[in-house]
DNA sequence: ACTGATATTATGTATGCACATAATATATTT
DNA sequence: AAATATATTATGTGCATACATAATATCAGT
């Protein structure tokens, strides 16, 4: 083994567990030892072993050595899209269209929801998105004036809500839940399908520094698939 | 600054950035300068914005240096699950049942996503999960007998498929599916609820080196949400 | 036996150095 | 002026070393 960088060394290693010359559950030499075996510095060892620690295939701890992670924790990824990178991505033409653009009172349930004092007014955006002229997607969305008061000034219509934000508000946090729903009619109608169709949706609520930044509902075309890869 | 470890060094600069000391797209200083500035060497910086490019925060080039990343890709990552677990996870009761258990040859289509000879017979499963006693999700599982034969041994009345079958195979790759679907009568049944109900369904497969091992689909109970943190 | 001090061990972290590599800027040649 | 060679620069990688830290093993004292 000539292997050097500490790229190839991960790769081997994580092709030993997967081969199962260490089974799950398994310690494996300790870093001295595959230092020697690879003829390397232990330090390579150890950025690769810590590497693929990250992606939760072994697990490590001081004295105790590491060992293979016994119910290894597949972890799926996916980048929360930017939908017009979503259209693209299957090859179709993308456009929007902003179809409602008003400021009003959220409802109570809402409003708590995106920290809001009671009475305040908040950015209320509806936003088809079309792939090849067919509705993609129907977005609702809440975006709060106090963190983003120059959304009022943004060419929406040239660019959606959606990107306008993530190139412009610095890195936050958030949280996002999918779940199925009947469609009822607005929703109907907007996507172009019957009552009651089961719809995919996305519900996504964004903050910066504990400030609430925004709130946005994404009902798919009736059929949509959201696709990852373990 | 008298911070040292590269773990201290990563959160300062993730907050220089997230603060917008360093807006979106802008290049910050270079590894000796930020050296410098902290007090420590160019190979603790170097960790330090190498773990944040990795997160997507910033993007590095060999010369042109390192800059904020002006499209943010937010990884949504969550844990693909043990039901058990996802259940227990909500505070409830587990516990599961397999309904069905027999050897048999796929139909044409789905033989062929399975990777399998076409009259080759494999293991269908089909598994009722509850949480706290009331269906929490309905599982329609094929196994490769090939890859697993062992599984025909397995206690599956006392341990899940599911389960079973990751604590016994080393890793694998799989993609999953997330879509939306309308019950049939059948799974309306198997699930306790009325046909047509919109319901949250995972469709996933694995591989093991090329090999297929299991292909599986969840029909989750009506209501259910996927969680996941940005 | 039980308790606590001490040594051992494996990983975690930091440093200094050297060289590799890629992209750019500058100088040189035609 | 255009093409080519060279220097410069910032990051990428590897190595040797030292010390830190956490968990365990060992051993002594009561």
């Amino acid at each position: 083994m000539i292997k050097k960088s500490h790229h190839t060394v991960r790769q081997s290693i994580q092709q030993r567990i997967e081969t199962g010359e260490w089974p799950l559950g398994a310690l494996i030499p300790g870093e001295i030892v595959l230092a020697a075996e690879y003829g390397c510095a232990r330090t390579t060892i150890n950025r690769a072993l810590q590497a693929l620690a990250d992606a939760g295939m072994l697990i490590r701890k001081r004295k105790g050595g590491t060992r293979v992670c016994s119910m290894p924790v597949r972890l799926a990824k996916f980048a929360i899209p930017i939908v017009r990178e979503q259209v693209e991505a299957t090859g179709c033409q993308y456009k929007h269209q902003v179809v409602v653009n008003i400021l009003k009172v959220p409802e109570k349930e809402i409003a708590a929801g995106l920290n809001l004092a009671s009475g305040e007014k908040a950015n209320y955006l509806e936003t088809l998105h079309f792939a090849n002229g067919k509705p993609f997607a129907f977005e609702q969305r809440w975006v709060n004036l106090k963190a983003v008061p120059t959304i009022l000034t943004a060419p929406l219509h040239e660019i959606s809500a959606n990107e306008w934000l993530v190139k412009t508000v610095p890195f936050s946090s958030g949280d996002v839940v999918f779940y199925a729903t009947n469609a009822e009619q607005r929703i109907a109608d907007a996507i172009e399908t019957t009552l009651g169709t089961a719809i995919f949706v996305s519900d996504r609520t964004t903050w910066f520094k504990e400030e609430f930044i925004t709130k946005v509902k994404l009902y798919y075309q009736a059929g949509f698939q959201l696709y990852t890869q373990l």
